[in-house]
DNA sequence: AGTCAGCGAGTTTTT
DNA sequence: CTCGCTGACT
């Protein structure tokens, strides 16, 4: 097969039977999943409707998509590439009635799903204090994870206080959505598992139509879908998975770590190919990707490897707070821009989103464009929301949770008192409450809400008309705009906040028309699943030419030249919870993460710790990343840092410390008032008076001018031929003797006089 | 209804 | 520190 390696080509033309591809990061998982679809289809002649590719992600299903189109050609169209969810959304917009529900049914997201158990916990009475939501939301996803009924959960945990009232709230959680007309994100999966079990009639149409089943990044699915996975693939016993379990990253959110591992034991006649040639990195990085891997336990086994050339060793900076860290990465993303790299060839990574700000900050100053890719989505937005909430309750009118989010946005008199008496009044009659506004005078105790009530309905009347009478979605969209004077409210608002939000619906609006473009006989009911299922992550893109900043989460999937991985701290990166936890997997996962992260890198891997960081308001002093350290010394760059890194290691102290920090080049250490808490769980939240001399310190000239001789640690002696201040810091350029000019600032080059 | 002080919490995230 | 939520007050 033109293109490909022996073990890709071996798994394109495995056909018949349970496959089990253990691809290794940049091993070329995609293109073997695109090939064997092009191989099944133009060697073995299956009909390309037979075929399912299921992926997590939209971005990942829609490149596959892409991809497929361009390999396959002729009937392309016809495989299905979907996502779990979409794949589910489509089954259950086809067979809802089946289980009682309206195809026109509503997915309800988090916040959705918040309220909603928040309004039950209010009239279940239990105090959200003792019993935060988040318990019961988590519980609840939990339970649909393992696909376990409010029976079954109750059943199972029949022992345990607390986890029944999480059956209480969960049982009547289950009976709102289903009044709601509503799927929850784990229902869409649950649900049609559910709906294959009672009908096999229809599980059975199905398999007949997927024989061929492809799952991609296996390793995160969770038990739920490993069940509908199985359920479909029981038929033909087509089914092809591809994973990587050194990458499993996402057990926090239920992904389940042996369905990749004992694949196997599930099917004892698969065959497995292992896809370990990596043709994204370069040597050393790949090396040190290994490195960290193999301290994990449990895995299976695999080594990455390359033809490609060593190329640079990975860099490792040591700096003394995050904002030296994060001006370090400034000034050498400047560099690399300057020498060699456009900017959409970085990315910074981090562990979590907060350490985003101070790069930020640095980056700014350094006039670096950059897109940071926080977790919150364009969706998610108040604005957008509310806007959605409307045409929502329109294709749904039993969609409570929509209702309440509009019925008094914009401002129309209807306050919680009237909510509570119209959702009490519903509840008691078995009635939405958009129903039972209907009639607002059978509702007790209203009073002047019910012409206010009325009112509203007529508005709501209004739009159902617009819609009944054909017109598209960007039309509905203007009128409730419009009409419930929400835009107007925005306008003379004159806030910078308004404006931003009269922007995102300006933005949201294009999004509408876009879908009616592509979709030219899309109704209503498609853009909201659409919307409903699609996520900010879906749209990072390399092609801006500015540099990514986003976490190591999300930058799952991806590649760059450029990689920086910031925080490389024990307590930041592998995180606190993680060092403190019982579970010995979860130090595994972050080492997962880790791998993740360095396997991003194609050409050059920047790793950074500081010595201190602000964390909740306080300074504190986190070791060197233990993922650091089990990288070999001799493929990280900085070798005398490494050096005095792993000496304290040894010693078993945190880095710095109040009294000796940085006055003179190497004498961290000494006198540690930590010594006797080196061990992980506390963290020295008074913080040392650190800040101050921090201060001072950067501002000491160095000891050096132009003209000097001065000694590197690594480059040797040369003479200083610049000195320029800039900033916080001064730019030193030297020739050096043995490897010539270099340019470095002069608090990381540690440069000596002589 | 709207604002503001005071309190508490504070990974990772898709769908 | 900083955000978000609650609850009290206007």
């Amino acid at each position: 097969m033109d293109g490909l390696n022996n073990m890709q080509s071996t798994a394109c033309a495995h056909v018949d039977g349970p496959l089990l591809i253990l691809a290794g990061a940049g091993s070329g998982k995609t293109r073997v999943i695109t090939h064997r679809i092009a191989y099944l289809m133009e060697h073995e002649g299956i009909n390309p409707y037979h075929i399912l590719a299921i992926t997590f992600t939209n971005k990942a299903a829609n490149e596959m998509r892409e991809r497929v189109n361009r390999i396959v050609g002729k009937g392309a169209e016809q495989v299905w590439v979907s996502t779990f969810h979409s794949l589910c959304v489509r089954i259950l917009m086809r067979f809802a009635d089946r289980l009682g529900y309206g195809k026109n049914f509503t997915i309800y997201d988090t916040a959705d799903q918040k309220n909603a158990i928040k309004n039950i916990l209010k009239e279940l009475q239990i105090d959200p204090k003792q019993y935060p939501e988040k318990m019961f939301m988590a519980e609840i996803s939990r339970a649909k994870e393992q696909y376990l009924s409010p029976d079954g959960f109750e059943r199972r945990y029949a022992a345990d206080y607390v986890k029944m009232k999480a059956a209480e709230v969960y049982r009547a959680y289950v009976k709102r959505l289903k009044t709601c007309n509503a799927f929850d994100f784990d229902d869409l999966i649950y649900k049609t598992v559910e709906l294959f079990e009672h009908y096999p009639d229809i599980l059975e149409y199905y398999q007949d139509r997927f024989r061929y089943i492809m799952v991609d990044e296996y390793q995160d699915t969770n038990h739920i879908q490993f069940l509908l996975v199985k359920m479909l693939a029981k038929k033909y016993r087509n089914l092809c998975v591809v994973g990587d379990d050194d990458q499993s990253i996402y057990k926090f959110r239920g992904a389940n770590i042996t369905n990749i591992l004992n694949f196997e034991k599930e099917y004892p006649d698969a065959m497995v190919v292992k896809l370990e040639q990596n043709y994204r990195s370069c040597g050393n990085i790949l090396e040190a990707a290994n490195a960290v891997i193999c301290h994990n336990a449990g895995r299976k086994d695999k080594k990455l490897w390359t033809e490609k050339e060593k190329g640079e060793k990975v860099s490792y900076t040591l700096s003394e707070s995050e904002y030296e860290e994060a001006e370090q990465i400034a000034s050498e993303i400047a560099k690399l821009v300057r020498q060699e790299a456009e900017y959409r060839e970085i990315a910074v990574l981090y562990r979590t989103h907060a350490q985003s700000r101070v790069l930020e900050e640095k980056l700014v100053s350094w006039n670096i464009p950059y897109k940071i890719y926080s977790g919150t989505n364009f969706y998610d937005r108040l604005e957008i929301k509310d806007v959605m909430a409307y045409m929502k309750l329109l294709y749904n009118p039993e969609d409570n949770a929509a209702l309440r989010r509009i019925i008094n946005v914009p401002k129309r008199g209807i306050g919680d008192a009237s909510i509570d008496k119209i959702a009490a009044f519903a509840n008691q009659q078995e009635i939405s409450m958009l129903a039972a506004m209907r009639r607002p005078e059978n509702i007790p105790g209203l009073g002047r809400t019910a012409a206010k009530i009325s009112d509203f309905i007529q508005l709501l009347d209004s739009f159902r008309k617009i819609l009944k009478e054909g017109e598209s979605i960007s039309f509905l969209y203007d009128r409730i705009l419009e009409d419930t004077g929400y835009e107007e409210e925005l306008i003379n608002e004159h806030s910078d906040e308004s404006m931003t939000r009269l922007e995102n619906l300006d933005e949201f609006r294009n999004r509408i028309i876009q879908f009616e473009e592509e979709r030219e006989n899309g109704n209503l009911g498609e853009f909201l699943q659409e919307i409903a299922l699609v996520s900010e992550a879906d749209a990072i893109n390399t092609e801006d030419g500015v540099v990514s900043l986003m976490t190591l989460h999300s930058a799952k999937g991806l590649e760059f030249p450029y990689v920086f991985i910031c925080g490389m701290e024990d307590r930041i990166f592998p995180s606190a919870q993680a060092l403190n936890s019982e579970d010995e997997d979860a130090l595994e996962e972050e080492r997962r993460l880790c791998y993740v992260g360095i396997t991003r890198a194609m050409k050059k891997l920047y790793l950074s710790s500081a010595k201190c960081r602000m964390m909740h308001g306080s300074h504190n002093l986190n070791p060197v990343s233990r993922f650091v350290t089990e990288i070999p010394p001799m493929l990280l760059s900085d070798a005398g840092e490494l050096g005095r890194m792993k000496k304290r290691q040894q010693e078993s102290m945190p880095f710095a410390t109040s009294q000796s920090y940085g006055l003179k080049g190497g004498g961290y250490g000494q006198n540690n008032p930590y010594k006797k808490h080196a061990s992980y769980g506390i963290t020295p939240s008074t913080k040392p008076a650190f800040g101050k001399e921090f201060v001072v310190n950067r501002e000491i000239n160095p000891e050096y001018g132009e003209g000097d001789r001065v000694r590197h640690i690594k480059f040797g002696d040369g003479t200083v031929t610049q000195l320029v201040q800039g900033g916080r810091d001064y730019e030193v350029t030297v020739n050096f003797d043995r490897c010539g000019v270099k340019k470095m600032f002069a608090s990381f080059a540690k440069l000596k006089k002589i």
